[in-house]
DNA sequence: CTGAAAGCGCTAACAC
DNA sequence: GTGTTAGCGCTTTCAG
């Protein structure tokens, strides 16, 4: 062929075996600093770099990691952190020739079968899992399957691989709360996610602790969907009690937009008749009328750990041990004040 | 190694060569009815899939195709697009075995360099690149890479790799226009995309020729980096003007949620005062308050329409010669109406 | 300190 | 019709 070089030619034209060759690129071997550099200028001058699947099949490595994500055709709650999430993950991979192989699935079921044919098929070294739940039937799964994984927004002890990101995510949900207290308000009310995700339920939690401390409870705390079609009904229905809310907290950003819309749809002013918190802080939120206060949970850091704590499981050295930096932080605008209705 | 079945193990038991499991597996070969069954049943029975970087090298066919993305730190434009695209692409890739190797990269240059990476690798059969500009370096550097892509937002013509999505494009904007004048607005402007990007281009032209119909002229043509910040900055500037215009047409509906926010916190009442279309149709749009008017514009639709050019590239046999379905097209919702100032 | 040789698991071309 | 053979390009022992 006269095409792609291949390491015979490098191992040719400079005068070595394909060994040193190989041994040159991956600083593996115990070199000669003189044949090391000859060796590396030739393959930049014949601009060789190693075929990925002769060293995957070789290595049993491919140097790839997947990242399954659920179509998120209804579920807006997930689109923003999944751009964050994979920036944060691409700037730890992409330094080390990590690639991210992406998959989208409709449902649980779907995305194990996955895992079973990325693993079969040895496509990948790993996989970072996204949305712990309770009972997740993917950490025992991919533990068979041997493909190390990591889990997003779960614990850590209890899950049968590593975790990353909900404990710390506590902190900004508490904050929200304790600024909503602040401002005098007591008649609070949650819209949150489905029961069976484990942050939808520490969150939850989260609230209801800090309400406790202030010897009160929530006026409602009610599970969606994640869909802006359940946010505008949960809304709806927190509007039309008798004694509704004066402050929600919504357990995104998507919805705590929908939920405003509904207030002022229905004639009611933000933050004076009705104070809305989101989650997330989407770069949209600064820019609304009015500006959304929201927990700003960073996910791009949360990306970025899972990467290191993967590459780590798949026996990547020089990965820094770095705990997860940038707890998650409330981000106080427009949307938040004294309720001080006309 | 006790772990993953190979070939040969599937052979030894089902009593036949390697290359006739391979043959089975691929119904590339000509083997009897019967023993093709035997093949695969004990391959199911071993829980056995052929080794993905086996077959690659072998085939020099990695089954792997790239998007890179450019990098949405504050391009709140590509975040929509870029889940329903990726959803559009890979409703095509997954049945047929492919997978998408995704990558976040900062600009233009980085994208090249990328590139050439993954092609010195052989880590993928082709990229889908997003976002055709004038001038853009990328279909010559992947033809001399020698890797088949697609380009998105492209006429087709004058590009040197096959593109989809740019002539139909304008439908849409050309009916928002209409719509607005139909609704009596003379005073339109425009805040759109940077001047290099060909959908900006020509969605101007469409606007621009619509509007021609009806003897008029734009109040203004804004480009903005698609940040909101522009976004803000461009609207605040259109409603100084002594003659402000009295509906905007933005280049998607961030910035156009922008506009709104930014029209309402100046104390205008949208649509009454500034009418506002955007573009993509995001979800969350239809929640707002009011309700964004917009273009949609089948980005999922052009995803599919993608993949399947790039697998035809490939070699893949069996996929359909399907045009892109789904012309984008208006979606009227609360934020036009006609101009009724108090 | 360096090179030769043996595969990794698969498939495409060939003998039978 | 069916099976055998020869690598794909690389890495990793192991001799030298």
């Amino acid at each position: 062929m006269s095409g792609r070089p291949t390491i015979k030619r490098v191992a040719e034209l400079a005068g070595v075996s394909t060994a040193a060759v190989s041994q040159a690129l991956n600083g593996t071997g115990r070199l000669s600093e003189a044949t090391r550099r000859r060796v590396l200028d030739t393959a930049r001058e014949l601009g060789w770099s190693p075929s990925a699947s002769a060293a995957a099949l070789r290595r049993s490595r491919t140097r790839t990691l997947a990242l399954v994500v659920r179509r998120p055709t209804d579920v807006l709650g997930a689109d923003p952190h999944f751009s964050e999430l994979i920036t944060g993950l691409e700037g730890e991979l992409s330094p080390r020739g990590y690639g991210l192989l992406l998959h989208l699935v409709d449902d649980v079921r779907e995305e194990s079968a996955l895992y079973e044919r990325l693993a079969a098929g040895s496509r990948v070294d790993g996989a970072v899992l996204t949305d712990a739940r309770a009972d997740d039937p993917r950490p025992p799964l991919l533990r068979r399957l041997g493909l190390p994984a990591v889990l997003l927004g779960a614990g850590g002890q209890e899950s049968q691989v590593p975790s990353v990101g909900l404990a710390e995510q506590e902190a900004g949900v508490r904050e929200a709360v304790r600024h909503l207290l602040a401002l005098g308000h007591r008649r609070i009310a949650c819209v949150t996610g489905p029961g069976e995700l484990l942050h939808t339920r520490s969150r939850g939690a989260a609230v209801l602790a800090e309400l406790a401390g202030a010897g009160l409870r929530p006026v409602r705390v009610v599970h969606t969907d994640f869909t802006e079609a359940a946010a505008v009904r949960a809304t709806e229905d927190l509007l039309a009690l008798a004694q509704p809310p004066t402050a929600v907290v919504y357990a995104n950003d998507s919805m705590a937009v929908c939920g405003i819309g509904t207030a002022q749809r229905r004639g009611l002013r933000v933050p004076q008749d009705l104070a809305v918190v989101g989650y997330d802080n989407l770069p949209l939120g600064r820019w609304l009328h009015p500006r959304l206060t929201t927990v700003d949970q960073q996910v791009r850091q949360v990306g970025a750990a899972a990467a290191r704590e993967l590459l780590r499981q798949v026996g990547e050295s020089q990965v820094p041990d770095a705990p997860l930096t940038g707890r998650p932080r409330l981000v106080v605008r427009e949307s938040t004040g004294p309720h001080t209705p006309r």
